[in-house]
DNA sequence: CGTAATATATCGTAATACGAAGTATATAAT
DNA sequence: ATTATATACTTCGTATTACGATATATTACG
């Protein structure tokens, strides 16, 4: 898959990842992997940049003997959510665009 | 509209522009504008990028005193839109889980 | 004892979209 | 006559960002 192509959907996905329960960075990669695979790098980068954008408030808790931060959903990164679905319509009338037969000459 | 969001399109969306006649820098902007805005300087970098992975072929003609270069559609370029259409399939179950409406507990 | 799984962090890099500015001609407006 | 707008392409510097590689640390499995 064309890494530009998925790179409008990362942020998106990894709030949608924590939208209905709190989680952490090990797990939102697993949960995630049948429908988009990240790097653990980019993962933790985008879940600073969601952290620095208020979209989601973060929580350490020790986990048998490992650490363990897991990631909440804000107002804000709940909003963020929304967007994304308003810029969809926007998207798909591109696509509609990219994909279309014209019936002229070639 | 999300920058990011726009990024995958873009190689795809310039192909589409030029995919049913051949056209140049300055008409494809325009022909994009109801869809998709980019500034001058990406669509040239775009271009050449295309250029260099053989999805285009150009030619320049002299129109009223003014260089025009005219940017042609390879077999390379239009197999490159029938990859985006099966990119397309994936995005579209990313789309969904982004944005499902689980049953869960919050 | 070594490997895999769990779990997070950091560094350097390559790709890339964009704003800004430049070059040049023709036409319309003041 | 001069200014502005439309046409048309180019180059430079920059900020964003996804990723591979690497590091650290514990637990479980063989």
């Amino acid at each position: 898959m064309d890494i530009q192509l998925k790179r409008g959907l990362l942020d998106a996905c990894v709030l949608a990842a924590i939208k209905n329960e709190d989680s952490y960075g090990y797990r939102i990669i697993k949960d995630m992997k049948p429908y988009l695979e990240m790097s653990e790098s980019t993962l933790y980068t985008i879940l600073k940049r969601l952290e620095a954008g208020n979209m989601l408030t973060v929580r350490s808790v020790e986990h048998e003997g490992r650490l363990r931060k897991y990631y909440h959903i804000t107002r804000e990164g709940l909003r963020r959510i929304e967007e994304f679905k308003e810029d969809w319509k926007e998207i798909n009338a591109i696509y509609n665009f990219i994909t279309r037969e014209e019936t002229g000459n070639e």
